[in-house]
DNA sequence: ACGATTTATCTCGACGTCAAGATAACGGAG
DNA sequence: CTCCGTTATCTTGACGTCGAGATAAATCGT
């Protein structure tokens, strides 16, 4: 049996910070919530470091692997996008535009809803994809690696229970 | 003792679906980090919501707050904002101009240093933090209810483990 | 059929962030 | 004391996102 070692981290000297300066309050939700939140800063920016030798940037990616994973024929509609990468209509349609400029999408009217338009991956737009997600995986297994297995596993149970909420309730951006 | 239920979030469907697309890649490594990727977003949207009512936005509260931890004289230079903040520098001259402008912040030259400036917390922006910062905790705790005290334990402590390599090589934004 | 409501997408202006570079001052080596 | 690399902050321009509103079509109730 290993025993942990007092090591800090930016959030251990954060809430000492406020138990000193508010010790009326009760602060441990940060100890969780402001740990999600700097770690996905740091992740974002590791994305754009490991998609910078791609020729990708992290929101192409997104958009991207949505489509991708949707399997034949590679098709989605805008607002599944946006569903998908919890960003506003807005965004998605801007998004769309540029992707379709860089050939990596092409938009076609939906024939069953003619308010609607399906965007579908290119043979172009596929390949750039699998190349780059190859590679995130790759670097994303070095940061979990300081996790046993199991671990790994008791975190994402966890992070599964804060996360149902938002996933049920529909979470989607207008 | 309960069974935990079969109960999916958004990333549980993200990963069968590569599974069934890329069957020759694992993609464990979406397990947790997508999950606190996609937190982290919704987590954002909520804080946006809790501040609405106080006439504050996010990034302005994560300025004043470093600001109020760090005691009196609730002092700091722009450099240790933006490391406590993960922010560039570009954009943290941006935010204590836009501070200062609304009275919660002050600007002085750093008697010490020539180079340097001291961001000093004004009465008002004290008010308006602490304010803020109790609503926060508060929803906070309610998002966390899903989870046991000590699940909660868990999950930082895990999460730690994955933030300290990045608080620990300087993490610093340029 | 008709009108009201909902749904799907796009338009557009405001805004915050980033990245690179400019400026100025510090601090150690010789 | 001077040179030079480093450090601290600010400036600037490009860019992506948001949010509100516009447009158009589908859906539902009567």
């Amino acid at each position: 049996m290993t025993f942990s070692r007092p090591v800090e981290d930016e959030v251990d000297r954060l809430v000492a910070a406020w138990k000193q300066e508010r010790p009326d309050l009760d602060v441990t939700p940060l100890e969780v919530l402001s740990r999600v939140s700097r770690l996905s800063r740091h992740l974002e920016r590791e994305r754009r470091a490991a998609f910078a030798s791609h020729d990708i940037e992290s929101w192409e990616f997104d958009v991207l692997t949505a489509l991708r994973r949707a399997g034949e024929p590679y098709e989605l509609s805008p607002g599944a996008l946006l569903r998908a990468t919890l960003v506003t209509s807005g965004t998605m349609t801007n998004r769309i535009d540029r992707l379709a400029a860089a050939g990596l999408v092409t938009r076609r009217p939906d024939p069953e809803d003619r308010r609607g338009v399906l965007v579908r991956l290119t043979p172009a737009g596929m390949h750039r994809v699998d190349t780059a997600f190859a590679d995130l995986l790759r670097r994303e297994r070095e940061l979990l690696a300081g996790l046993e297995q199991h671990e790994q596993q008791a975190l994402a149970a966890l992070l599964r229970t804060l996360l149902v909420p938002f996933d049920t309730s529909d979470g989607a951006a207008h």
